[in-house]
DNA sequence: TCTGGGGTCCTAGGACCC
DNA sequence: TCTGGGGTCCTAGGACCC
């Protein structure tokens, strides 16, 4: 069995060059919401030392005279991107597996493609990407998910490998993780790598040579699955994932907000979106937290965070009750603060847990009358209906809205109050977008 | 002035039960 | 005077990923 790990190259920032061409060759970075800090960068703002995470308002003073271009995000853009790489993808193979917005792991069929042709369709597949698409893919094959990873690296580090990388024999094992920091090995991050750095393991190779009770004794089973992967043992199963087991929207504000009704406005809105991705996953949650947090950058404020979790009298979906489920528990924070001054809070979300599928739900003598139930219930489903059709905007609680915005007189949602300065067209998903070719 | 937003899994320790 | 042992569930915290 071999499988290939298909990456988007530098994802975000691919995306933007596709419809501005203008941005090859020069250093690009992507920005977080509220134009945060840089979440994606080019090679060209790699090699000038850019770090992911760096705060944007850092990158002038760090740079001083450097031309980096800096985008706000465009998450709209980069999901309709990778769904229409994910298509091709989907049609090269019977079984593939979205790990995330820019990777998939790809099950090799023994035919029609033998190992020996693993390279040259893996070429052909990357070019076929890059035509449709527009955007640069590298893919690495293997006997198991971590070495793919490995060998996707080293296919988008060396032009010489033509975008596909191939694991195949235990000497070109052996080769490639004697190269390979044990650091950027998937599975193994910051704090064990300086761990095993300091025990003398350097490289992958250095690693697969420790013993395996070593591993498991410090790395506990997970440690101890890498471990194995790399050895060549295909341990990891990315099969059919059950339902998610919490589900969150959080965000940071652009300003800080002291008011019960600006944070209830916001929260609201989080809620609902929870709510949202409960239905579409069809299932039901059983608790509603939520949480808030000073920011933590301002050292010479009161520093608070808080959360509560309110149980739900049975299973909900419908943004009527989340909604009101998270206002009680934010009500819940705020009697807690409330006792000392209010702080400015930076941050809050809402995180629906205690997740059940909707289909085994059994009626409960504490819950809301079902007539009632049901409205919320159709309620929901109209909306989605109708923000399904007209955009996820179209349709919303009223409770997630501010009254005014003082600058417009217009009604505000907390997310169009997200900042984006530097945010580039809807390309592909707004008619008004639309690239014209005179 | 300005510092992201999601998730997962594992483990240890305490509460509780019989 | 002598004061068990085994199991489950829950939570907090740590580590990881993109």
């Amino acid at each position: 069995m071999f499988y290939a790990l298909v990456d988007c190259d530098n994802c975000y920032v691919s995306c933007e060059r596709v419809f501005n061409p203008s941005l090859e060759g020069k250093a690009v970075v992507v920005l977080s919401n509220n134009d945060g800090c840089v979440v994606a960068r080019s090679p060209e703002a790699k090699a000038l030392g850019v770090s992911e995470g760096l705060p944007f308002f850092q990158l002038a003073e760090r740079f001083p005279g450097q031309e980096i271009h800096a985008l706000s995000s465009n998450y709209t853009l980069y999901g309709d991107m990778s769904r229409r790489v994910m298509g091709i993808l989907r049609d090269a193979v019977p079984d593939l597996f979205v790990y995330s917005i820019d990777e998939a792991f790809l099950t090799l069929p023994e035919s029609p493609c033998a190992p020996a042709d693993y390279k040259a369709w893996g070429e052909a597949l990357a070019a076929k990407v890059r035509r449709w698409t527009g955007m640069p893919v590298s893919i690495g094959i293997a006997r198991t998910k971590t070495l793919a990873k490995v060998a996707s690296k080293y296919a988008k580090r060396y032009p010489g490998y033509r975008k596909c990388c191939v694991i195949q024999t235990d000497e070109q094992r052996q080769k490639a993780l004697s190269l390979f920091p044990v650091g950027d090995v998937w599975g193994i991050g910051r704090r064990h790598a300086a761990r095993l750095a300091a025990a003398g393991v350097h490289t992958a190779l250095d690693f697969t040579r420790q013993s395996a009770a070593t591993v498991r004794r410090t790395m506990a089973v997970t440690g101890l699955r890498t471990w194995r992967e790399l050895c060549g043992q295909d341990c990891i199963s990315l099969e059919q994932l059950p339902l998610k087991q919490t589900i969150c929207t959080s965000r940071s504000f652009p300003r800080m907000l002291t008011s019960r009704d600006d944070l209830a406005v916001a929260v609201a809105g989080f809620a609902a979106r929870c709510a949202q991705k409960l239905r579409r996953q069809r299932s039901m949650a059983q608790m509603v937290t939520v949480f808030m947090a000073t920011n933590p950058f301002r050292e010479e404020l009161d520093q608070s965070s808080l959360s509560r979790t309110v149980y739900l009298p049975a299973p909900a979906q419908s943004d009527t009750e989340i909604v009101h489920a998270a206002h009680q528990s934010m009500d819940l924070c705020l009697d807690v603060a409330a006792r000392n001054a209010l702080p400015q809070w930076k941050r809050a979300g809402v995180v629906v847990s205690g997740i059940v599928p909707d289909s085994e739900i059994q009626t409960s003598f504490l819950d809301i009358p079902p007539a009632l139930k049901q409205k919320f219930q159709r309620l929901s489903a109209v909306a989605d209906g109708i923000n399904l059709r007209h955009g996820d905007e179209a349709l919303q609680l009223a409770a997630a809205l501010r009254p005014q915005d003082p600058a417009t007189g217009k009604a505000l949602t907390f997310r169009n109050s997200i900042l984006h300065a530097h945010r580039s067209p809807f390309y592909t998903t707004d008619i008004r977008d639309i690239i014209q070719v005179e």
